[in-house]
DNA sequence: GTTGAGCTACGAACGCTTTCGTAATAGAAT
DNA sequence: ATTCTATTACGAAAGCGTTCGTAGCTCAAC
């Protein structure tokens, strides 16, 4: 029985410098590490070889794909947005809320009140669940 | 002109185990680094001299306060449990969400489908928000 | 006063993330 | 073929978080 698998044992949650790698792959799909470097905007601008550097860890753990056939190779995001957002929130809830995705829910929308246009969006949605719900 | 202003600077994100204890103290209020330690449950237990070496290192942050007049310092939290969580959430918005606290809303609304009982929660907020807003 | 228990302080180690310099390599240009 | 350029690979260092062992101190009990 190997240790890692075939089935990844969903992919670790992503570090901060990792994030935003993979945003930039998810915004601009595959990429080599020219583009991904070029693509990156920051306050302090990092360096070629981290970037790379980043990739390659990145790419062992199973965050992104590499495709080496060409010269320059070609990485792309292996874990979508959606289910990263899904893994961060569920981590964010467990750690700070005991849990409790209401709790999360009812803070972010005491935090920032909600501009009617948001608000129609979120009725919508309630809407929805209401109708169509498994729950 | 001083570097550490006198109204502190919003002290930093808690990492994983401040965390932990700040829940320690928000539930029980002030503790001795023994009580704090006796609180603990974990998959793997820890030591006291970690819990302790970790409230002042806390200390320093001004993320917990000491009172040494007692031989036991007695330490309490020096942020409050909602605007760390204010603070965690921003920070997720920004890293993940790319600063909209409406996609978090959704995006955590389209997870976890809401029971009747939050929907119903959910819909009074808004309401209220709707009123009293000044959005 | 001496001993012992409990507490704080200090320092060090380990692992992980992030950073980049340098070397090796492959391909393009001449 | 040789030189130049762009790319990958490797290794190492610095920083931070977490952990704990050890030393030193203080108070109480004897």
């Amino acid at each position: 029985m190997p240790k890692r698998p075939l089935t990844r044992p969903a992919p670790p949650r992503p570090t901060n410098a990792e994030l935003e790698i993979l945003r930039v792959l998810w915004r601009r799909g595959p990429c080599t590490v020219r583009a991904v470097h070029a693509s990156f905007e920051r306050a302090d601008p990092i360096g070629y070889t981290t970037v790379l550097k980043l990739l390659q860890i990145m790419t062992e753990k199973g965050l992104v794909r590499r495709d080496a056939s060409l010269r320059s190779h070609v990485y792309s995001a292996a874990v979508s947005e959606a289910s990263t957002q899904r893994r961060m929130v569920a981590d964010l809830v467990k750690r700070a809320f005991g849990g409790s995705t209401l709790r999360l829910l009812l803070h972010a929308l005491a935090t920032r009140p909600a501009t009617p246009r948001e608000v129609h969006q979120i009725r919508r949605l309630l809407h929805q669940q209401k109708n169509g719900a498994r729950a």
